[in-house]
DNA sequence: ACTCATCAGGTGTTCAGACCACTTTGACCA
DNA sequence: TGGTCAAAGTGGTCTGAACACCTGATGAGT
């Protein structure tokens, strides 16, 4: 026998309920104006200082822009009501971590094979300091993996497909949540050196333009990621 | 000659920081019992009621539970403090259209070529439905589009890869996005067709779990997309 | 005619004080 | 032991008064 949780409703959570109700809608138009704060209390029945509260938190969730001296204006852009995010978010912090290397796979290689064919010498650049980065530090975990994290993040970058970077920006962070989470400071040594090997060779290829070769040796190197991984677990 | 805009510092705000400061910072403990409204307005040197609009603030962030009668808590779960999650939204935003098919391309392939692999007797009955309802609906343009978007959905769930379909599932709901903004019931009806024949060849191909096969006629999908794409623009 | 400083009125912002509603606690009593 | 009740502390609400800011009108000066 379940019970449901009391529904207490302040004054100011009634007003938001109901301005949202008429922003939802659609009754009142992107960038209109409301009265001021005085009259809307007034007109609601309720003191200023719970008009404002609701005023408030209906700003801070991103529907209202209130301005001083000016008024209380409805945002622009209606926060876009996307469950999906926070899915995705779920997703991520539920899916295991074989399922984010087949993504990485994935988008990884691809990546490496476009930043191949688009790469500028900045990028370059970055993917060489990054490598040395590595190097120097393959005996302190986690600045080889803030290395790592750059090479890859790089990679993306240079692909100069923005979307594409992000989302493996996004996919990456995850990654390192996940190792912090799990303190796995188990990975062998002689896997970082394999790591650096491979991703030497992936930078090759990309400085010769060379998108095929990229990909597979990007292959190989998550390849070795998910053999590593399957022994840990 | 480039001017930033005027970072106003109003008393809640100010307040705010400072809090998230101590709580990102770890110097408070989740599940703690903050100081009583009247005190935290005393040593933060404000009145009571801007010390209630920044708390009230941190609330409708998810940083903290204010409880009538007994209290100020911080929240067991502190919100993920990811700034990258925005940072994709604008991207996704701001990048263009070819770069979302470009990202589709590398996804979707291998979804298809993943779901001939893995697919279940039920993603292939939604499959083939959504193929009936767009059949059924080449000469409405919403409806056509939504069977799509089932279409692509399905396949994406078919990976039984958790992350996989999540992030397909944003990309999708982007796309669809676009279109509602541009009006673009210009798609012509002869793509539709020729989308339809295509997909069978996908759906075929992964019922007999020819991965390569549902990837390839995948990828002429995408690109009979893009070939839309860059006429209409 | 144009420019600029000034001012009045309206707006959001902040404050202080009072009172209300709720929760906890502990003293009290049957 | 169990129930009742009052007190104290908490957040919730209201009010009136300043304060800070923006806008538009006014009018003096160019």
């Amino acid at each position: 026998m379940a019970f449901e949780a009391v529904r207490k409703s302040t004054a100011p959570e009634i007003v938001v309920e109901q301005i949202l109700k008429k922003l939802q809608s659609g009754e009142i138009t992107t960038g209109a104006r409301l009265p001021s704060q005085r009259e809307l209390a007034l007109s609601f029945g309720v003191g200023r200082s719970s008009m404002r509260e609701a005023l408030n938190a209906l700003a801070v969730m991103g529907y209202l822009d209130v301005q001083q001296g000016r008024g209380t204006f409805i945002a622009q852009e209606l926060p876009g009501t996307s469950p999906s995010i926070s899915k995705l978010q779920a997703a991520l912090k539920a899916g295991s971590l074989l399922d984010v290397i087949e993504l990485r796979e994935t988008l990884e290689c691809k990546a490496a094979e476009l930043a191949a064919e688009r790469a500028e010498s900045l990028h370059l650049r970055r993917l060489k300091q990054a490598l040395r980065d590595m190097e120097d530090s393959r005996e302190n975990y986690r600045r080889f993996l803030q290395a790592d994290v750059e090479f890859h993040t790089t990679l993306a970058e240079a692909t100069t497909n923005q979307i594409f970077s992000e989302i493996l920006r996004f996919l990456l962070e995850k990654v390192v949540g996940h190792h912090e989470t799990f303190k796995t400071t188990l990975i062998s040594l002689e896997y970082r050196s394999r790591s650096i090997h491979t991703l030497k060779q992936v930078l090759a290829c990309v400085k010769r333009e060379d998108g095929r070769g990229a990909a597979e040796w990007m292959r190989e190197h998550l390849n070795a990621i998910r053999r590593e991984l399957k022994d840990i677990l």
